[in-house]
DNA sequence: CATTTAAAATGAGTCAAATTCATTATACGG
DNA sequence: CCGTATAATGAATTTGACTCATTTTAAATG
């Protein structure tokens, strides 16, 4: 009686898996998750509709698969996306680009992540640790003073995925294709024009920086006072 | 045989109407789109379960009944929250403030939008009407030229909205209060610091009063104009 | 008031689809 | 090959949205 565990080989659990994923995937897309029928996902990976069952819990946890496959794929698209030594303004950019390409070119899949459980469960945590790509390139920004400070790193995120997401949604609306100047121009309220001395198209700049830390003092005024 | 049409006055049946949406609303709010059983609505509603789709088609519709009110009520409120003669930053301030104030405050009806049928459908066109309100302070801020107009007012809503949104979620997540920073900052970047007027450097007071009359004014409409 | 009748309300019944589970098939160690 | 553990199956169960034949309500009429 050996003390190793009978086991098919993990290879083909996992590739039946990936395959009921898939079907999955397809399917959702296609109709929705409130249109698509177990039973199609089922039938689309050739496999008994019990079979789903034995590999998700249920349509919920199918769907949490669906979703979180593709987080961590886009994970891995990000990282690869980015020049480890680029300025911190042209990771930014690259990211930009990178996340508003993905999530317009798989907006069906985006979308399903608003299905997924809502808060707290470990459901969509790969969802977090996309974001942690962006909070490292900030870190790293921050630490070479290649950042504007005034703002803390967790605000500056909901800048940037906010209104990542919400242009897709737009373009998707206006059934527009992929536009640059979003990133760009995101990135240009976010950290200042282009780096170096190219911007300044009619510099009423200069003296917003004072302004703003006027504004920052205010602020930490209010904090410490008000809620 | 009068050529009036029988008609229970036609206030009663917007009482029952609106009487239905709230206990949907209740219910909604409480165990989610998913978890929430017509049946229990109509229990709640104090009304029969066939009731229920003589006001509306079917679940899908009573949701977007529901979340249909809400937005028409946030965009009411919006419009009363907004000094008609303040300056194009203070009403984007003021704007800014009820919109985060209030779909904090009713995170989980906001999150019963994205359940509502996607695209092009009317479904969501008192969704459209609320960003208008945005717009109409945009474009006058245009023409008064107190606006940088490096970006167009389209992707400066996905800015606004898209950041809020988010925002919000970061909060609820953590469990965090309203943050009047949150906004602040984000009109900071949108806008510059804060306007011509800034020229008052001396006082911090000031501004520092301003915000918490703009956040205490608003919290008064929100409260009177709120069901 | 009693009566008529259209509109409103009811809730038991229908039906589609998710989920379960008793049964059957497969594959692997001995 | 055999015995057993694991995987797969799909018929049966359950759940809950939605329908509809029937009943109740209330306005209008005489």
């Amino acid at each position: 009686m050996p003390a190793t565990p009978r086991h098919t080989s993990r290879a083909r659990v996992e590739a039946k898996e990936s395959s009921i994923l898939d079907a999955a995937e397809k399917i959702f897309a296609q109709v929705g998750f409130d249109g698509a029928k177990v039973s199609d996902i089922a039938r689309a990976a050739s496999v008994a509709e019990g079979t789903v069952y034995l590999y998700y819990k249920n349509k919920q946890d199918l769907l949490a698969g669906v979703v979180g496959r593709f987080w961590t794929q886009l994970t891995l698209g990000a990282e690869a996306a980015i020049e480890p030594d680029a300025a911190t303004r042209e990771q930014l950019e690259q990211l930009g680009h990178y996340h508003l390409n993905s999530i317009l070119d798989q907006f069906e899949v985006v979308s399903l992540t608003y299905r997924a459980r809502p808060q707290q469960e470990q459901d969509l945590d790969q969802v977090r640790e996309y974001v942690r790509v962006f909070d490292r390139i900030m870190q790293r920004g921050m630490d070479r003073g290649e950042l504007p400070k005034d703002m803390p790193i967790g605000q500056l995120r909901d800048v940037f995925f906010g209104t990542l997401e919400f242009s897709a949604r737009t373009l998707k609306l206006r059934e527009r294709p992929y536009d640059h100047s979003v990133v760009t121009n995101l990135l240009a309220i976010m950290v200042g024009s282009s780096n170096a001395a190219a911007a300044t198209p009619t510099g009423k700049e200069p003296s917003n920086r004072d302004l703003m830390n006027t504004l920052k003092s205010i602020q930490k005024q209010l904090k410490t006072s008000g809620n």
